[in-house]
DNA sequence: ACATTAAATTCGA
DNA sequence: TCGAATTTAATGT
């Protein structure tokens, strides 16, 4: 169980919630801590619970047969993610990575499928993000095959900043050039090139262990 | 891989 | 508690 302040702080569905849905929704939520480079879950996994990310940063993605690393989407703090896998009971299709020291939020299945019975504005927001999502797959489905090293990381950083997703609108982050490297399947050099080209376009600002976007729309759509 | 610079931490008054 | 000194982390090439 968590706080009412940790709740509110981690999720940002949970401010449309009834008094009652809110208080059911905290009784089901624990935290857990996991290490940076530790797995939260493999492939196949059966993790029967709707998870976010309270602080740290992860990595949502599989291993291709040719034995790379794809990744699927990133998530930072504040994001939620496997409802899919809750709703059909299915093992996990993806592998969860923590990127840095990262705190976990964990709401049990029993939980996640009362509220979606019950509460409407759990499942108003579930369905913006099930939408945001499609369209995210979509993109990739179309364009990741042609797209440079600079606009695969173009995309993945909008993923970090999406609206709907993140309904937090500041246009920064904490995270190492590294970090983002390993997000996008890029050397630390690699990724540091890409920025310097984004940051010469005005799409985002570089700092020292952090960035700014400037403009999360032409970053969503870099390389299209 | 190396050099530079920013940030965090330690130390002494 | 302040700031200088040192160590560590991040960046740029």
């Amino acid at each position: 169980m968590v706080s009412e302040d940790t709740l509110r702080k981690i999720a940002s569905w949970s401010r449309f919630l009834t008094d009652r849905e809110f208080d059911t929704a905290r009784r089901g939520v624990i935290e857990k801590s996991y290490a940076k480079g530790g797995y939260i879950c493999h492939r196949g996994d059966r993790l029967d619970y709707w998870t976010g990310v309270s602080v740290g940063l992860i990595r949502l993605g599989t291993v291709s047969r040719g034995g790379k690393a794809v990744t699927l989407a990133g998530l930072r703090a504040g994001g939620w993610f496997g409802e899919g896998s809750i709703l059909k009971h299915e093992p996990r299709r993806y592998d969860l990575v923590a990127l840095r020291d990262t705190r976990m939020a964990l709401m049990d299945r029993a939980t996640f499928l009362w509220l979606f019975e019950n509460s409407v504005a759990f499942n108003r927001f579930l369905v913006g993000q099930l939408n945001e999502r499609l369209g995210q797959f979509i993109a990739l489905a179309e364009y990741d095959r042609m797209l440079d090293a600079t606009g695969r990381l173009a995309r993945n950083i909008s993923w970090l900043f999406n609206p709907v997703l993140y309904s937090d609108p500041v246009p920064h982050l904490e995270i190492s050039q590294e970090e983002i490297g390993l997000l996008c399947g890029l050397s630390r050099q690699a990724a540091n090139k890409s920025l310097q080209v984004l940051e010469a376009k005005k799409l985002l600002k570089l700092e020292h262990g952090g960035i700014t976007v400037l403009s999360p729309e032409k970053l969503a759509r870099y390389g299209e």
